[in-house]
DNA sequence: AATGAATGAGGCTTCATTCAT
DNA sequence: GATGAATGAAGCCTCATTCAT
């Protein structure tokens, strides 16, 4: 990613979000230094902070383009008709390409190492993605796909969580872009038979 | 937590131990200082240099502890003889039950915070927790109760992350013990109608 | 020593460099911490460290400049059509006056106290320095004046060692300025001789 | 070196001093910790501080007892009748052999870096082992040896640095047991015709 | 005599942030 | 808009020393 040359103030703004956001989501909150991402963007700490107040609005910053990008990204993946079964598929694979990191293993951390003990404000950042999973389980059941008693809250969790939670694939091996690509899959199928009539 | 009084370089070792992994539980690796230790266990800092090297073996033995912990509790529960099935609920309560904060959560900040590149070194971590997974699918395989052609890699990893992943369940407005409880058999529920033949 | 007050940041570093000299003379590597500096400088720590990425960088620095002030004082100095005997009389004079003191004294205790094995690397320190005495010795050989069986290796060490080490002159009572140009002159009286045909 | 076995306090006392002296040799006195004593001894805080107050005493003890062992040497070594020019070489001989470190290099930076001021009180450590080479040049000078107008004073300071300057011939390379021992004997070569008559 | 657990001051360094230019 | 020098709090760790056993 490399410096815009036809600079305009919006642009530099821009290009800080960009860099900074693969750091937050590489090293979490914390362990992200501003220094950090003054190094990545060859910018000067002034300049971050002059368009940033400090680095937890950044931060914000970074966490709202991500979840409203995948959300802009879901609503033009989901638009067609199609089956929620198939929904959940094209979503789990929209997580894998998009790799969510921040949004579920930062957001926490944050949260924490900030002192802050509003459960809540956290639960707004990741809202709208979450709502997602829960849109798509209640098609499901209308389109009479899925069971009918399913309890969609708890099951959007438990979906939501499972899915972000293979971020950590790498962890466990899974290096190559196909064989995550396999995993994601792999979590859909496995939990269908639960959700199918 | 108050500091026992009968004191034995052991008992202080493991006071340490028991007060930093609940600190490490919540704020994670690098959000958690030695000052925060310190204070809270009214020990100098000297003496928790004098029982630990540095930080990053105080965590990883924070991390053994809970992990051996974990082993040791689910070799008792789980000695009778029981269906596969029966042993997944088991297992997921068991977790939620001990709250395995640390293990997912902050092994990899704590990676990626302290630049360790070695993924090899993570996964001995928590490899002992991992491999019950296993063997309550090679047993549900076994048994006929499960599909024979499940890949049990595979399925270990989505289990293993599927279920830790509820440790984020306070997030999500599940507060009591018995919420909690009720979703982890809940994700049970869910996964097993993939499992079974 | 006061601080600049048109700050420019090369001033300041300079200014630091200044002050840490004088005090990685008066009280060796690891004797001198950087609270020494900060107090003697009354700039922050947090500036020193924008300067200089830490305390080996900083004397490291301070070495290279005590070292090439003194080759250029040198270069000056020693420019004029001399014969060799008369040049370290000139060289002698010099390391008085420019108390030559972190180059020897302090050099093997900051390698010693900070592990370090390679002792080439600190050869490279004070190589500029030492070979002017090579180069002395040298011209002597072939201008006729010194023995031609000298080992100029061998005899460059002992005449650096000799002179450098008196700059322990003041322990052993040697305080005032003329009782010390005194004593490196009697040093070149003495070794003379054994150099001389 | 290895502990008594036949312990007693005199001989645990006086096991200590010689590992601690070799640590002081190698790293002077800031760099070397009570813990590095600790660790070479196999002993521990506790017997080391009941057998010295505190660190500073434990160094002096060392330093007293190099000197010491040199003067016995000396006194040994210089007992026969010979002529002065002879007993330097010898005398300088006995510096290699004994390897001099702490006397010169360590004790200048012990009392800059525990803010001692009275420098007397230094030169009094090392008085005994200076006053070998002023007896030296006055029995040179008795005998008719050496030049009847030298400045034993002088002299005297001049030679003792120039020999003990040398236990850095290490760091110049010089290595081998022989490489040094000529290296000795070549300052004395070079010195002595500015002695003679 | 000997031990080793405990202490707190102080050492090196990083960090988010400010501000004059 | 952008810069980078300056700051001081706070982080990790080492150290000499004490003391109950």
């Amino acid at each position: 990613m490399s410096r815009p040359t036809g600079v305009n103030s919006e642009d530099t703004k821009q290009f800080i979000v960009d860099v900074a956001t693969k750091i937050f989501e590489h090293k979490g909150y914390s362990a992200t230094s501003m220094a950090n991402i003054k190094d990545e963007t060859n910018l000067s700490k002034g300049t971050i902070y002059y368009h940033f107040k400090n680095k937890e609005e950044l931060y914000l910053h970074c966490i709202q383009q991500v979840s409203n990008e995948f959300i802009r990204n879901w609503d033009i993946t989901s638009q067609t008709e199609q089956s929620a079964e198939k929904k959940l598929y094209i979503w789990a694979n929209l997580n894998n390409i998009m790799l969510q990191k921040p949004i579920m293993n930062t957001i926490q951390e944050y949260f924490v190492s900030t002192n802050k003990h509003n459960y809540d404000a956290v639960l707004e950042l990741y809202e709208p993605e979450f709502q997602i999973v829960g849109r798509i389980l209640e098609e499901g059941i209308n389109r009479g796909e899925f069971k009918e008693d399913l309890h969609i809250e708890d099951v959007s969790v438990l979906l939501y969580n499972f899915i972000t939670s293979l971020e950590n694939a790498e962890l466990f091996g899974y290096h190559s872009s196909q064989e995550k690509k396999n995993l994601y899959k792999l979590a859909i199928d496995l939990i269908v038979p639960g959700l199918k009539k």
